[in-house]
Parts: C-alpha cells; structure tokens; sequence
DNA sequence: TCAGTATAACTAGTATGGTAATTATACTAA
DNA sequence: TTAGTATAATTACCATACTAGTTATACTGA
C-alpha cells in the first residue's frame, strides 16, 4: 500500500496536473503563468507549485525567465525531431534485442495485449485502443530491461504529443496498425531481428504528422 | 554567499557541485545526506539545497525518501548498460546523418579538434585530452542539430562516469582513440556513412570497462 | 500628444518557521 | 539482560515572509 502512495505529494500532484493540462493543449503554448496564480488556483502553497515548475522547465514544457514569469514552452520542431530520430533508433534497437531475449511469459503478455488492442477496436475504444498501443512498446522495453529508457523518449516526445493532440490526428488506420504489431510480435518470437526490425522501422513511419499545416494554422504555437 | 559563476542562482551552484562531488566520488556511491546538513555547509538557506536536490534526484544520483532522508545512489549497472545502449546507437546514428549534413566549417572544428588532441597527446595532458575526446563528440551532435540528445545521453551515463572514476581508467592506448577519430572524421567528410558507422561502433568498444573486479573491491558502491 | 521618469505592482529566488512522518535513543518492566 | 515502549531527535514536506529584479502604470513637463 504505501508503497502505491510513494508519491502522493503535493508537488507531485501540481506536477502531474500541470504537465497533464500542457500536453493537451489546455494550456496552450505561450501561455503565460505565475507561481502565485497556479498555487491560488490550486489552493497549494506556492512551494510545491514552484518544485513542479522547476521539474517541467527541465522538461522544456516550461520556460522559467528569473524574476520575470513563467510561460508554457512553444512547440519546437526541432525538439520534436529529437525525439523522433531517437525513438526510431532505439526502438528498432529494442525489437532486435527483444528477439534474443523475450520468454514466455512476455510472449503471452504481448500476444494478450494484441488481442485486447482487437477487442477495442471491434468496440470502437479508441481511446483504449491508443493506450493498449503505448502499452505494447512498453513491454517491448520491459523485456529488453530498459525502462527508464523508454521513460526517457516519452519525455522527448513530449512537443509532439502536443503536436497531436493539436492536429486531432485521430490514428486513420488502426487496422494497419494493429497488424504490424501482430507482425513484430511473431518475427520477435520467431526470433527473425531483421523483419522485426524492419517491420518497427514502417511503424513508426505510421505517426508522422502534417506539422507545416498546423503551424499555418496555429503560428503563434511554435 | 555569493560566490556564484554559471547561471547565477544559487540553486545552480548547489546543483553542480554536488554532482561534480557524486560524479568524482568525493561523496561516495551511499552516503547519506540531508537538506540541512548540505546547508549549512554551503552556508546557503535550504531551499535552493532542496531544489538542487530534487533535481539530482531525476537524474538518479541522489535517492530522496520521503521524511526519512537522502542518500547518494548506489551505482546502478543496468542503468550503465541503458546509457551504453542508448550511445551506441545514437552514435553510430549520428555519424550516418553527420556523413550528409557536415559543412565546411564543421569539418574544420573537427580537424581542429583531431589537431589538439593530437598535440595534447604529446605533451602528455591527458586530461585535456579526455574533455577535447568528449567536444569531439559533441560537434558530431552539433552538426545533427541534436544538442538535447547529447545532453540526455551524457546524463544517462552519469553512473558509468562514476565507474570510470573509480576505475581509475586512464584510457590506455590513446593512440588509437585519436586514429579512430581521424577516420570517423575522414569517411564523414567523405560521405560514407557504413564505414563511419563502422568505426563509430568499434570506437565505442574501446571505452568498455571491467566491472565485476570493482563490484568485488568496492561491494558497498552497487 | 508624447517622451521620459518615478513609482507601484508583480515575478521568481531565497530564507525560515512549523508539520508530520520516520528513526534513533532512553527508559521501564519482566 | 532483554523486549517493549515512550520519548527525543532528525528528516523531508509544506507554508509563508522577505528580497531583488523586472515590468506595467501613472504622472510630469513640454
């Protein structure tokens, strides 16, 4: 139980709160902020308001100007090509290494995290559906035992998630989707490194956003 | 005290110095801290101690439990072999995309740099010799525009820094380090991308350190 | 009307006091 | 002596007061 509850900080609640609102655009880019406003709002002192700004000023969610104001990043492109380009090599990375090392009980989760990803999809979840998908590339990490690494490149894609939750991009073919994670999942078990590979190299190549439309359309974001 | 260089705030002094001392194991991989006993030392108030502390708390170097206290971390080896991961195939990366982007300009950092080196070599200053080793990677991410990604990379592998240090790991044949980078910079401003890749991975290998012989000498540091 | 300036309001940075949880210590009783 | 318990000391967490730097505002004078 307490070990659940490790977290149950003030500072962590502003921080998840806060860190939530930015990545869906709630608070939108440029938005300006203010350690008393925030802890006003949320009826905290400013001390845990203050920790939670410093944490996603080094998440480049927040840019802190001393003595000045606080104001929600902009979406920087090239923040978001950072962590595409890392995402797409050291998921590919991942899948070879997942081949080698995957067992059983890790098959099955995968396998059973496929067919509940089907099962959304019949009921039209699709919010369910995207955090099944989520789910999938983290036990690919797990069974690889590279967690924080897999923390580490959701934090560095954490503008293109605004990028779409802005573009709406609902994902247009799911079916596709759903069937190259049936694809890596048998070349991972069949432990063939280069179709999984390959096949992960193609579906990362599914999320790219039209990014030079929403910036006509939204300038003042980026 | 206002005995301040960097950015100015005390917060960031607290902050580097405490890492410089976690790094070089002058505060030694357990030892236990607290907010005010740093404080005092420091002879700064406790909240810039504290907001350095959480920081280096993300970065895994201090463990912070919640009303109980604050230890530096042990060294963490999986956490090593998830920075290991994540440079080699960043790096090897890196100069596949360098092989393409790489200016005039760029190219003469990098044979300015090669020529330091090589003149560090010969006088026998081998600590300049390791920081121009590390500027020599960061023109590579430079030419990426991929600062960030450097910056996360060299976090991740703060806990192997604390290996080297306590290895003692002077490298041990420098001249091959430096001929390797004379052939990355060659097949980089040659336009070719496998055998730089070739030679980055190989480069890489060089830097791999033995750790079970330091678990066993210093059993408490794990 | 407008430029320049003094001033007020606001900001993040720092210091410090109090709180609740944990841990170490001293004491009591068998 | 030892197990159990009450108590003291220590800790990080949170709230708040104060400082110094920045920015907006009102005022002054031409």
């Amino acid at each position: 139980m307490k070990n659940i509850e490790i977290n149950g900080s003030t500072r962590e609640f502003v921080y998840q709160r806060i860190k939530s609102q930015i990545i869906n655009c709630e608070l939108t880019p440029g938005t300006k902020m203010s350690e008393k406003e925030t802890s006003d709002k949320l009826e905290v002192s400013r001390t845990p308001v203050r920790e939670a700004f410093l944490t996603l000023a080094q998440e480049e969610l927040l840019r802190i100007i001393p003595q000045s104001g606080t104001i929600v990043t902009k979406i920087d492109l090239q923040l978001v090509e950072e962590g595409r380009f890392v995402r797409e090599h050291i998921e590919k990375a991942i899948v070879r290494e997942a081949c080698s090392k995957i067992n059983t009980d890790q098959l099955f989760q995968l396998e059973s995290n496929i067919k509940m990803q089907e099962f959304s999809y019949e009921k039209g979840n699709f919010q369910q559906l995207f955090e099944l998908d989520g789910q999938f590339h983290t036990i690919l990490f797990e069974i690889c035992k590279k967690n924080r690494t897999n923390n580490i490149i959701k934090q560095m894609n954490s503008h293109f998630d605004r990028l779409r939750v802005l573009s709406l991009a609902t994902v247009s073919n799911w079916e596709k989707v759903i069937h190259q994670h049936k694809d890596i999942v048998q070349y991972v078990s069949e432990n063939k490194p280069d179709l999984a590979e390959k096949t992960m190299e193609q579906h990362l190549k599914l999320v790219i956003i039209e990014k030079d439309e929403l910036r006509e359309r939204y300038p003042e974001y980026f």
